[in-house]
DNA sequence: CAATTAATTGAACAATCATTCAATAAATAT
DNA sequence: ATATTTATTGAATGATTGTTCAATTAATTG
């Protein structure tokens, strides 16, 4: 979807200074005024495009997460037998890499708006559940391809995820790389135990 | 501790209308103006306790993670064989209600500023890790008591705080009590199954 | 080129923010 | 009972907040 109108490009220019902002200061410390001085220009053409901060909040929002299953989808879409697809996503899911392509302080500076905002929730849920069934499929064909029990995908998928999400839960706690890297290491294996994984 | 002084009075009565209000707000959208106007005091009231708002937030958190602390310290403490002790624990940490002891938004609210500031993430990771070294030592003696391979207790402490956390995550975007209770199901199975409790 | 629409400025608004300071009230100690 | 410390008030500070509105500049269209 090109941007060809200037409206859009502003919007994401904006957007993209937000996202900035957010970064070292958190979602809820950004203001109209930052973004404003941050662009260069006057704080009334932050309102010009997002009417309110409301506005703004859920179009950043919107930014992150479509970007966030953005990434996932290349991923996810990637050739090869099911076999290899399973064992090259599993590996990348719990690669801190991966997890750095978007920045942690701004997601979940945005996920603790969840507890306060329904509109919030459900953008962050369909996100989650979008990724799961994702998955899901995935684990399906590879289950399909070594003649398992296709009924499992669901709660497999599943439990991936959730290793997933707990893992870099505890890692952005741990100040050293070895330490995150070897939590991470130790979910991954589990991850493959589960999906029985070679 | 019993708090004899009125000064650790007056501060507790302060952090809970912190608490309060943190809990419909967010803890960034707190101020000492909205604190003083619940106590029905003045906002220099407020600073004359804690002399900083970083000072607050900082006291807040303390306050929470203690309380949480301490809700999983009389847990871990019960009477009984370790066989017994362990399934009633893991019963526990999954369930709901457990959970509702401490405000999920308040959490997560102050979770994301771990990413902004240094102390407040060393006290998370204070939190995560003597939990995990707690059920380590429970899952210790359960491992002993069934002739097995100790070493293993780590990994697996880790393994089930992992699910802990992921599913916690998950499930504050999932809108009906059924959905929530259903994927809590599903993880506390696969904890039972990781520690082989029958 | 003229007319119209969109982009941008700049000034102003009341509200709230964290914090300061001196004055007063209450409690405690001597 | 007096002296001293602590608790609390109340007024004020300058900064920042989100938002409004009219004026101006630039881009697009007829």
């Amino acid at each position: 979807m090109p941007l060809t109108s200037i409206t859009e490009i502003r919007k994401q220019e904006i957007l993209k200074a937000f996202y900035q902002i957010a970064m070292s200061e958190g979602v809820e410390n950004s203001s109209m005024a930052k973004i404003a001085k941050v662009l260069e220009v006057q704080p009334s053409l932050i309102v010009h495009y997002f009417k309110t901060k409301e506005d703004l909040v859920s179009a950043l929002i919107d930014y992150c997460l479509e970007r966030y299953f953005q990434i996932f989808e290349e991923e996810f879409s990637r050739p090869g037998t099911p076999s290899l697809k399973i064992k090259t996503l599993i590996e990348r899911l719990f690669s801190k890499e991966w997890n750095d392509l978007f920045d942690d302080g701004v997601f979940y500076s945005s996920y603790s708006l969840v507890f306060r905002d329904d509109n919030i929730k459900s953008k962050f849920k369909i996100l989650h559940e979008g990724l799961r069934k994702k998955l899901s499929l995935i684990i399906e064909s590879y289950l399909e391809f070594n003649n398992e029990d296709i009924s499992q995908a669901d709660e497999l998928s599943n439990q991936v995820f959730t290793l997933v999400d707990g893992s870099y839960y505890y890692i952005n706690m741990l100040s050293s790389k070895k330490e995150q890297a070897f939590h991470l290491e130790s979910a991954k294996k589990l991850a493959q135990t589960l999906l029985k994984i070679s």
